[in-house]
Formats: structure tokens, C-alpha cells, sequence
DNA sequence: TACTGATATGTAGACACACAAGGTATGGAC
DNA sequence: GTCCATACCTTGTGTGTCTACATATCAGTA
């Protein structure tokens, strides 16, 4: 009935998880605050977003979990990245940035004369 | 089996076609050329994004069609904004600006002190 | 003791949308 | 007469995010 907009573009969640464990592991319920937080509050990542996709990259080899206490005191899934994982990182930041400028170009392409 | 993966997020590809056509009509054929020259041949419009795409847009009335003769000399179906159309286009480059900003600042998001 | 809220993980089903692959037709060049 | 660029279209498929739901633990509090 709303107009409700998906909250992420497709295809950018692996790249934000990836680079948020980038430094770390974390665990998904982690992960998820840390994105919020360094997005300014603008990002928001559903739990059925999250945990489908983490196995996702589970399955492909660029994370692998491990359970440990969390500061909380209970046991969580700590994710960190592959060395696959990290390459791909890479690959996936120069893709995102190679698509927003070529977004932007066409935002701002410049009038055609008549 | 090949890894290609797709061309154009899930999402921005409405975007790019009120863009295209802010200015003046075109028909989707030229969109498509439009959008691979401004974006500087970084983004393909599959015809098989394209039309679905636009026939969707006539739906919701935020573009319309007219049969005209194109510079080809052959009839062609130019889309234009409606009102509503140049509603949708600024809220939705307010949109990207926004969410790419976002990325950008998880992107770029400052390592955590241990 | 029972409750509430934050923490933490997960699944099932629905849905949107870009894609590949196929099709039709016309006009100009050769 | 054949080929290519132009111009439109549809069907089926896959992927990925979402909503909604289910489960459990721990801390604080009434």
C-alpha cells in the first residue's frame, strides 16, 4: 500500500559488509549498528538482509564465522574476511566507484543543443 | 556461468531514463545511446531493461508516448515528463545523492580504536 | 517472580527488477 | 538482394532485499 522504497540498492550490501569487517571481525547484529552508524544514520540493514546475505558470502568463501563471546556476555558469530574476501573488497570498492561517477556524469551532462 | 555481473544497479535505471529526457523527448533507442555517452561508456541499457522500464513509467504516469518521426525518418516512440515525472526525478536525484553520499562515508569510515 | 527491552540468530514467502534470449519490421547502403 | 543499424517488443529466469515471523539469552525492574 506505501510507497516503501527498498532501503538498500541491490548489490551494495555485500561491498558494505565486507568493508565493515574490513579491519575486524564482527558479528551480524555488529555489523549492522557499525553500517547505521558510519552511514550517518542513513543506512539500514533489515536482519532478513543480513543473515541471508552473510551466509551468502559464507558460501563463496569471503567470510568465515567463528563463534565467540561478544562483550555482551553471549555467544556470537564473528565474521571475518578471506584473503578472497579481501580481494574481492577491493574489487567491489573500484566497481562502486567507477558506477557513482558514471551515475553522476549523466546527472550532470550538460544540455544538448538544439 | 560466466561471472558478468549486472550492468546497472537494481533501482537507479528510472533515474537515468528522467534524466535523459528532462530537457527534451526522445525514444528509448536514443536513450539507451544517450545514456552510454553521457555516463562515458560506463553504463549499457539492455533493451530488455529498457522497454519494460518505460512502459512502467507510462503506467505510473510519470512519462508519456507519442509516435513521431524520428531523425532516421522512421516512426518513433518519444516519451517526455509529465508533472509528475519531474517530481519523481528530483526527488529520486535527491535519493542517489543522498544513499551515495551514505556509501561514501561507510567507505571511508575511519578505523575503530581497539 | 514475571515482565520488558536490547541483544543475537535465523527462516519462509513475496516481490521488484535487470537480464538473456528471442522475435518483428523498416530504411539505407552496397 | 543482402546486410546492418535502427526501432520496438515479450517471455522467462535469477538474484537479492524486504516483511513477518520464530527462537533464545541476559539485565534491569516492578
Amino acid at each position: 500500500m506505501d510507497l516503501k522504497r527498498s532501503d538498500l540498492l541491490q548489490g551494495t550490501l555485500d561491498l558494505l559488509i565486507l568493508k565493515t569487517i574490513e579491519h575486524r571481525p564482527l558479528h551480524g547484529y555488529a555489523m549492522a549498528q557499525r553500517i547505521l552508524e558510519t552511514s550517518r544514520e542513513v543506512l539500514t540493514v533489515q536482519q532478513g538482509s543480513l543473515y541471508p546475505a552473510l551466509h551468502r558470502l559464507e558460501r563463496k568463501g569471503l567470510i568465515t564465522a567463528e563463534w565467540r563471546e561478544a562483550e555482551s556476555k553471549r555467544m556470537a558469530k564473528f565474521y571475518s574476511l578471506t584473503a578472497s574476501g579481501r580481494t574481492q573488497l577491493a574489487e567491489e570498492m573500484d566497481q562502486w566507484q567507477r558506477y557513482a561517477r558514471a551515475i553522476q556524469w549523466v546527472l550532470q551532462a550538460p544540455e544538448v543543443a538544439s
